[in-house]
RNA sequence: AGGGGUGUGGCCAAGCGGUAAGGCACCGGAUUUUGAUUCCGGCAUCCCCAGGUUCGAAUCCUGGCACCCCUGCCA
């Protein structure tokens, strides 16, 4: 069972698809996932997996993934694996269709050869700096390199020499032959290949060339029969050079382009750049830390799979920048957690509870069920005896107005046990409460009422001092206390949540929650979602994650 | 006169000339041994602004305004 929803609304891309099947333009939809294996896939790739494998689902045709491994000096084998791993884990599946731009490294050559004999593309000798200043600004045309007007047959040669190794980097670029003076920067004769004396990650020392991005995502998508390449905003003007390549070139089809708007969520930062810097930096422990925005980060916290995709279902997909709350997020996985999560007890804060009336060597086992709604999960015994142990946030020596809890003379009922009368407390030399006392109305055990029939507001979890085990729970915040981190020229380090991690070490959790299993998740009663953490947890010891807080609108108010 | 985009309730988002879908949030109220869940009900006379065309516009035209992207041998 899922909380999955299974109506898909529309989109303007799925408007496209449909209307390009039904006219008979493409007889099945191809799409494409095309990651740069130079990090962790974060929640805004999950957009765009859940779209491009969503349209072929939906639409009865595939989604290839893609390798865009052009540039081996950011790229790494680890990274391959990590962003199968995260692809596999969303629940899409690219079947035989796994392919590597670098596969394609010698039609791309060839191709470059061709647009060299049709006089479109050159070898320029300027350097870096030079050529960023031939290039020209935003309102002011660039100047023709010296270079631009070479032989075909000296370009051809210079260009086998490029490849042959005899330049070092950077000594010079293969650039198209388009217009320096385009008001479109992107045509004013972009570099196609540059010399990178690198290993690839893929294709080993093979080369010394690599081309560019524009030079192909346009060229591989044509190879593989992409019909709806779709990608972020930031290359929509790109899609003349995209479109410049595809028609200057013999290849076997014509792509077509898409853009939609990028995901950002807010209280986190998106750019792989920032997420790899607070790694380097050990700002956080690993692309799969469980504050990571990463697909890897998230799954460890204990999101599931499920709620990545309700999430990207419930976003949408459109043209306009969006600024998604974290909170939509969260929203997501209390769903499917709620539904799906066995319930337990587990006390943060352990104050102990003592039943002066309940006699001394008695317990006695209540057998409760293990989700208040689907009854075929089963059911379990807790023990309860004269000492529990309760939540410190659920007494109030003081109570503030409203607060239905456990105060000094108060009731409360025990969940699925006894209403209780607190009669006294103990505190320490510092003050600190240290132990309470109470007495139970023996006639109390059916639901929130009083042997004399008195219903009680207050319910509170609690767990059996005798056999309660103890472990460690991680409790997970926002790793950034403002919402949106990148804005404006400041440092986005400054709004790192310094609270975004609190680790208790002495939490008393019912004794059957030792067996959970790494990955395995539970609602800790009136508390949250919590999931046995999948590195740290040893057998018989395990570690718990806080995925998210249950709502909490009294909490919230106060 | 650089070019390319985007502007629909707090956040997303349908709508494509016929009189504002849906989700989330929020506000009521019911149920509840989780102040959870579930459940009912409410929530834009108005679609960035100003003109215009039309019987009729968020949808067409004109002119503004705001925001985003583009000057890597990154993708």
């Amino acid at each position: 069972m899922s909380t999955e929803q299974t109506t898909t609304t529309t989109n303007f891309l799925r408007t496209i698809v449909s209307d390009d099947l039904a006219s008979g333009k493409h007889q099945s939809v191809v799409t494409r996932f095309p990651p740069e294996p130079n990090g962790y896939l974060h929640i805004g790739h999950a957009k765009s997996i859940f779209l491009n494998f969503g349209l072929a689902r939906d639409f009865g045709g595939r989604c290839h993934l893609r390798f865009d491994d052009t540039n081996p000096v950011k790229e790494e084998a680890e990274y391959i694996e990590s962003i199968k791993e995260s692809v596999r884990w969303l629940g899409f599946n690219w079947g035989e269709h796994l392919y590597h731009a670098s596969e394609y490294f010698e039609q791309l050559y060839q191709w470059a050869e061709h647009l060299i004999r049709q006089g479109k593309a050159y070898v320029d000798d300027l350097s870096p700096e030079q050529i960023k200043e031939y290039r020209g600004t935003l309102t002011e045309p660039g100047k023709e390199s010296p270079f631009r007007n070479r032989s075909f047959e000296e370009n051809l040669d210079q260009f086998q020499r490029m490849r042959a190794g005899e330049f070092p980097d950077g000594a010079k670029v293969l650039r198209a032959k388009i217009d320096m003076a385009s008001p479109n920067m992107n045509l004013r004769d972009p570099v196609m290949y540059r010399i990178l004396h690198a290993v690839h990650p893929h294709v080993g020392d093979t080369w010394c060339i690599y081309p560019m991005y524009d030079f192909t995502h346009g060229q591989s998508d044509a190879i593989e029969g992409i019909t709806h390449s779709i990608c972020t905003l930031e290359f929509e003007s790109h899609r003349p050079l995209y479109e410049w390549f595809l028609e200057n070139l013999p290849v076997p089809a014509k792509p077509r382009q898409y853009e939609f708007a990028r995901l950002n969520l807010s209280y986190t930062v998106m750019s792989k750049r920032k997420l790899q810097e607070l790694v380097n930096t050990d700002l956080v422990n690993g692309w799969d830390d469980p504050r990571m925005p990463t697909i890897m980060g998230l799954k460890r916290r204990g999101f599931t799979s499920a709620a990545i995709r309700t999430f990207c279902e419930r976003i949408g997909v459109g043209r306009s920048d969006a600024w998604i709350g974290y909170e939509l997020l969260e929203e997501c996985v209390r769903n499917d957690l709620n539904e799906n999560a066995i319930r337990a007890m587990a006390v943060l804060h352990p104050v102990k509870l003592v039943i002066d009336n309940y006699e001394e060597d008695k317990t006695e086992f209540f057998e409760v069920a293990n989700h208040p709604v689907k009854h075929e999960l089963g059911t379990r015994k807790i023990l309860f005896s004269r000492e529990v142990m309760i939540d410190a946030d659920d007494f109030m020596e003081h109570p503030s107005k409203g607060f239905h809890r456990l105060t000094v003379g108060g009731e409360v009922k025990l969940k699925y046990a006894f209403v209780i009368k607190c009669t006294g407390m103990v505190k320490d030399e510092h003050g600190r409460i240290i132990e309470l006392h109470a007495d139970y109305d023996p006639g109390s055990t059916n639901g929130p009422v009083t042997s004399d029939g008195r219903k009680i507001k207050g319910v509170i979890h609690w767990v059996s001092a005798s056999d309660a085990a103890t472990v460690e729970v991680r409790l997970f915040d926002r790793l950034f206390s403002d919402p949106n981190p990148d804005r404006g020229g400041a440092d986005y380090r400054q709004f790192l949540n310094p609270e975004s991690l609190k680790t208790l070490l002495n939490c008393r959790v019912e004794p059957a929650l030792l067996d959970a299993v790494p990955g395995q998740s539970f609602q800790f009663e009136r508390l949250g979602y919590f999931c046995a953490d999948e590195k740290d947890s040893q057998p018989g010891k395990p570690v718990f994650n806080r995925v998210v807080t249950l709502r909490d609108t009294w909490g919230a108010k106060n």
